[in-house]
This record gives C-alpha cells, structure tokens and sequence, in this order.
DNA sequence: GGCCGAGGGGACCATGTAGTCCATGCGGCG
DNA sequence: CGCCGCATGGACTACATGGTCCCCTCGGCC
C-alpha cells in the first residue's frame, strides 16, 4: 500500500505480499476500510517507534542536523519515490476515510511533539532564545519535511528535500542564542 | 477527481459531472489514463496561470506576504480540505504514472520559477542580500506550502499551514538587506 | 488409533467499473 | 425538401476485485 497507494492495492496483492489467503484477511478485518485502517496504525507506531529513536534525547542543535541527516539518507536510497510513508496515507486517505485521517493528525501531532518536547529541552536549557516557541518550529520542521518529501518524490530527486530541511534548521537556528 | 482521488473517481463519475456520455469520454480520450494526464494538464495550466497573476509583477516582501495571505484565504474557506490541487495529484500519481509525475514534476518547477523570479528581482533590486539564493528560498517556500497543505488537510485546521509559510517567510526576512 | 472441532485454503459469487458498439437524431449539402 | 454521414447517447460486455463459503487439513482428546 506504501508503494501502490491504498486504492491501488487489491486484496490479492495484501494475500500475496502476506502469503496467507482470503479467509485469513477476513478473519482478522471485516472489510477492507479496516484492514486499511489498521496499516495506518501500524505504519505510524512504526514511523514514531523510529522517531521516538531520533528525537527523546534531543536537546541540542546538532542533534536536529543529526535527525535530519538521517531522514534525508533513508529517502535517498529510493531517489524519493513513495515520499513519507504517513504523509503518501494522509494526503490518499484524508478526504476518503475520516477516521484513518484522524488517527493520522494524531500521528502528526505526536511527531510534532516529539520534536517540540527536544526544542524545548533546548529552551529550557538556554539554547533556545526566550522568545523562541518550540511548537511553532516543530510544525515548521514538520511541514518542511512534509513538503521536501512530496517534492522529492516528483522529482525523483531529494535536492528539494535537503533545501527545505535545511531552511527549517537555518529557521531554528536563528533562535540560539549566541 | 480533485475531491475524491483519481483512483477513487469513477468514469461514471467524470460523466455525470461534465453531463456526457460515454462515446463522448472516448471520442476524446482513448483511455482513463489519458484523461487523467488531460486533468493533470489542466489543474497544471490552471494553478500557474492564477499563480502568475499573483508572482509576476511580485518584487518585495509585501508582495510575497500578500500571496501567503491569499493561499490561506483560499484554503481557509474549505478548512483545508482536499489541499493543493497540484500536490494531490502529485502524492497519488508519482508512483503509478511516470508521464503524469514528469508534468507534475515541471509544473513544480514551472512554479518555482515564478517564485525564483520574483525574489530575483527583490535581489537585483538589492531588497535582498548578494548571499541569498533565490532558487533555494523558492524552493523552501515550495515545500513550506506543500507540507502545509498537506497538514492542513489532514488536520482540518490551516494553522499548520499558516505556521509553515511563516516560517519560510522569516526564513526569506532574515536575508533582507537591512 | 479414531473421532471431533476449529482454522485455513482457495474456489466461487456479486458487483462495480473500464471500455465497446449500435440505433438514433441532427446538421450539412445537394 | 430529402438524403447522407457523423456525432451522440446510453445499453451492453468483459473483467477485476471485494467479499463469501465450503471442504479439507491438522491438532487435540478419548
């Protein structure tokens, strides 16, 4: 479903990537919607598993580079293609099924957070400036990564990526403090 | 096509809302995919050209203000829903039409070129500074859009956007001359 | 070892959808 | 005014795909 996208995909396709077959899938999901619902769930504990990874001890702006770099290596290795696995089911699934497009802003948020939760460690500890606010540059990070990542996948190439990751850590860094 | 996905679209659809037939539909497209790449054209033609009107005469940071606030305005009025007509697209059929992906791929840059030039006349004008690049903050605006277009869509709330654009606003204010 | 029940495999069904085709009507031309 | 040809509408077809169901296997228990 990352690769093909949600609506592209058959059952036949889950059945034979699953190597099981149809009894089993409704077995285990009703219908359709839910077993699509339940990849986004477990897509997303799996994307903030990683993040959480990257970004709990996050308290220094070295670590952003870090965090950075490694998104942009990993989307490297495919030149791009099939873009931010929650991003690619949220831009499908938002206006198609409520709830995945719930539990997805929920998966956004939390991310957010995760990054928020370290800029502000870095408030707290006064690498930030006072006047910075760790929300805001968490979306802003958020949204850079987002939109690198759409623009990496339509131009096979992960420059627009790197530009937009960078201006949000360039955004970051004019709130250190000297 | 825009509100539903292209996958999700059915030719049915597409008949009913443009009061054909069938034998119409396939007297001018041999097939959905070529329809689709007409659509993908045409959204392409449409959003440059109102994009032009607003990034043509653009040479200074008002002007560049002044098209954050229209985007908002105009994605405020469907609370986000549905996001950008040319990233829509783009997230759906990067991976499943490559002819598609290519077109998307140049209105991008069609897109930011308007952009680059605007802000190249900003700096020949010396509004901004000789060490900005134009190109690179196009391309960050670029992105800060598509990420918050698409946050925006997912969480039914086009604060995030407003945030990102924000952002890249700032980012392009700090290479001001001053 | 034989019997029984649950779970699974995969053939099968119903339906929605892409794509075809022919009867009809309408405009243009003699 | 009548004929011809072509665009058009929309019924029709073939097929993919979501969803069902029955038979068989396999493990546990007597």
């Amino acid at each position: 479903m990352y690769v093909k996208g949600v609506n592209a995909t058959t059952l036949d396709d889950v059945r034979a990537a699953s190597n099981t077959s149809k009894s089993q899938l409704y077995n285990h999901f009703p219908d359709k919607e839910e077993l699509v619902r339940a990849v986004v769930a477990a897509r997303t504990a799996q994307v903030l598993e990683r993040e959480r990874g990257y970004l709990q001890r996050l308290k220094s702006f070295r670590g952003l580079v870090r965090w950075r770099d490694a998104l942009v290596q990993r989307n490297a290795l495919r030149n791009g293609a099939y873009g931010c696995a929650l991003g690619s089911l949220a831009s499908e699934l938002a206006d198609q099924d409520d709830q995945a497009r719930a539990t997805l802003a929920e998966s956004f948020v939390e991310w957010e957070g995760l990054l928020a939760a370290g800029l502000r460690r870095m408030w707290d500890s006064g690498v930030l400036r006072p006047d910075a606010d760790p929300e805001k540059l968490a979306t802003g990070l958020m949204a850079a990564l987002q939109g690198g990542y759409l623009l990496a996948e339509t131009a096979h190439d992960i420059k627009p990526m790197e530009i937009a990751l960078d201006m949000a850590l360039d955004h970051v860094k004019s709130f250190l403090t000297a």
